[in-house]
DNA sequence: CACTTAATTGTTAGCGCTAACAAGACCTGA
DNA sequence: TCAGGTCTTGTTAGCGCTAACAATTAAGTG
């Protein structure tokens, strides 16, 4: 760890000089390269140690064609869900030996992915991540001629890339069900907005858990995921007399609900039930604390790598779809029909 | 926009070769060097366009010794302050023409922050920016012999790196002053760990307000920013009889103090005035909707890439120490003693 | 012990780009 | 007309590293 000899970085040649041996040496070493000596491998080790020496890794991604960076896409990193993502894509890359480059986007427009991934490419990534909530994004991904391995998240049938995303049908049928399990004669659904895939599996799984059951479903009410359109939704709500279920596909939407309710003097869960969904973690302390679904967003950023990496280190290269089960989350804002 | 040639990515001499020029006429066409024909540009600019070329970074990145990438080092993205704080600076940093390499800590002690500073430094980043809001972590900073520009965003006094903070001291005077405008006799206080300087500045913010009213200040109650913590806090204050005010030092905590005050009958604002810190999107829908102090996390994040970005850019290599004023959100936990 | 085979090291070339210098084309004004 | 300058372009070198091959030394084998 000793100080630099002059004011310039140390490269291999120094360490060459220092140790004794040619640069070449010095690259084997470093790369783990079966036949060296080991009194030379030390050697070398010691003279690299003594003058702080760094590889440089751009030099070396300029060589070897690989930067030993991933990109990674997603749509506003602000929101819990894609963050927490994000976060797990992040820890399992660099866990794996690669970097991760961010491009968050305001919009996932078809010219919005391109862009990002054109960007990624121009620096050089190995591989890129799309969290493609959305169909349209999704959408992009599969017409996108692309020119390094991608992998995209909760990226619906997307063409040729693999996929890893959690099961929006198996939860929204699974909220559902405990509802109806409950005594419900029937459950409203407040959705995510129609362009995103999750709101569609979501709508799907309590439409068909209903069906099942041989219910009517009533018309859901629309919201755009905010606090604010479940507040809206939840006015609508408590004005209407039948209502005594209520399946919201995010826990923020819950919230609104909640709060409307809370205006309107209904009270949950006794005159209603509410089920959320993504189980953030606020939600245990809302009034009540909200029964919901959990998605592991965890294990699907270390997923989505997992299948990439496999990609790119010679993997069979065909495409992959790794489905992540929801887990189902009871608290005290249902309860059994009176 | 033309296919390329072989399965070989065109490189500058393809170009130079389809244009019939040098590869250098084409590098400077594409640095916008000044003594070029703009005929010659045109005829370059079209063989690009038909090869389809892009410019190798990695190559580039080699000989100027510029990646016009920044690494950005942070706690916990999951988390809402540091999400938003880094989706501002990577906004920022792209509109600067900079890429962005994230690495998000778990935990930001001395060894977590030098290692993730030299990784990056090892990946050949321009500068970086450390959000840093644990004292740990901008000692750590303080301390570290940076082989970079660093920003430290929320880094307190850190050493030689220049800061960009929020103003916590005035937001916890903030809040304090609003409780006490509204006739409370004092304020009650639930702080966040000890060791987040963001918590220290809300304590003293608080404190100064307080003796400044020429009251008596309460011995605070230490929370951990989880909900969890502030329902325990909210339990023992409502089992106090002399409590009419509280301010909680974030938002989540808050809604745990809310959730506690709600199961054990107390009713706010009637009986007890909260205001939280941070203003995170659920606040406006919490039962009360959360009177709170707005911290903009995203001029946060912008300011700290301007700042590190006038460093990296021949700037005269001061120290600068930017602070950002956080904002009054009233909502309705907040009401006139009576 | 000479002779093959393997282990270890060195030498050379080149990844794709920009910087530095060199050289030719083109303009001035005297 | 030509010396002096400015524009425009080309040539050469090299960033720091790895790959491919060459050269050297050590180790087996009959």
């Amino acid at each position: 760890m000793g100080a630099t000899v002059g004011r310039r970085l140390p490269v291999m040649a120094d360490v060459a000089k220092e140790a004794g041996v040619s640069h070449q040496t010095v690259s084997r070493v470093l790369n783990d390269h079966p036949n060296v000596r080991s009194e030379t491998r030390t050697r070398v080790l010691e003279a690299i140690d003594k003058l702080g020496y760094r590889r440089n890794l751009v030099a070396r991604a300029l060589v070897t064609k690989r930067s030993r960076t991933l990109g990674v896409v997603s749509f506003d990193t602000t929101l819990y869900g894609p963050a927490s993502t994000v976060y797990g894509i992040e820890q399992a890359a660099r866990s794996a030996g690669y970097f991760v480059s961010i491009v968050s986007l305001k919009s996932m427009d078809k010219g919005g992915v391109r862009d990002a991934l054109d960007y990624l490419a121009d620096q050089g990534v190995d591989g890129a991540v799309v969290v493609a909530p959305q169909r349209s994004a999704a959408r992009a991904l599969a017409e996108l001629p692309l020119g390094i391995p991608t992998v995209a998240v909760e990226g619906g049938e997307a063409g040729d890339v693999s996929v890893v995303c959690v099961d929006q049908v198996a939860g929204g049928r699974l909220a559902t069900e405990h509802l109806l399990s409950l005594g419900h004669e029937t459950v409203w659904h407040v959705s995510g907005p129609s362009d995103w895939l999750e709101a569609e599996g979501r709508v799907a799984g309590w439409r068909a858990a209903l069906e099942h059951a041989g219910r009517e479903a009533p018309k859901p009410l629309a919201g755009d995921w905010s606090p604010r359109s479940g507040y809206e939704a939840g006015r609508s709500l408590a004005s209407m007399k039948n209502v005594t279920a209520v399946f919201v596909a995010n826990d923020q939407m819950a919230l609104g609900v909640l709060r409307a309710f809370t205006e309107q003097g209904v009270r949950v869960p006794d005159q209603v039930s509410v089920v959320g969904f993504d189980d953030i973690p606020e939600s245990a302390y809302f009034s009540p604390p909200l029964t919901t679904i959990r998605q592991d967003f965890d294990a699907v950023g270390r997923h989505s790598i997992e299948v990439l990496v496999r990609q790119l280190e010679g993997g069979p290269e065909e495409q992959e779809r790794l489905v992540v089960p929801p887990a189902f989350v009871p608290r005290a804002s249902t309860a059994r029909v009176r």
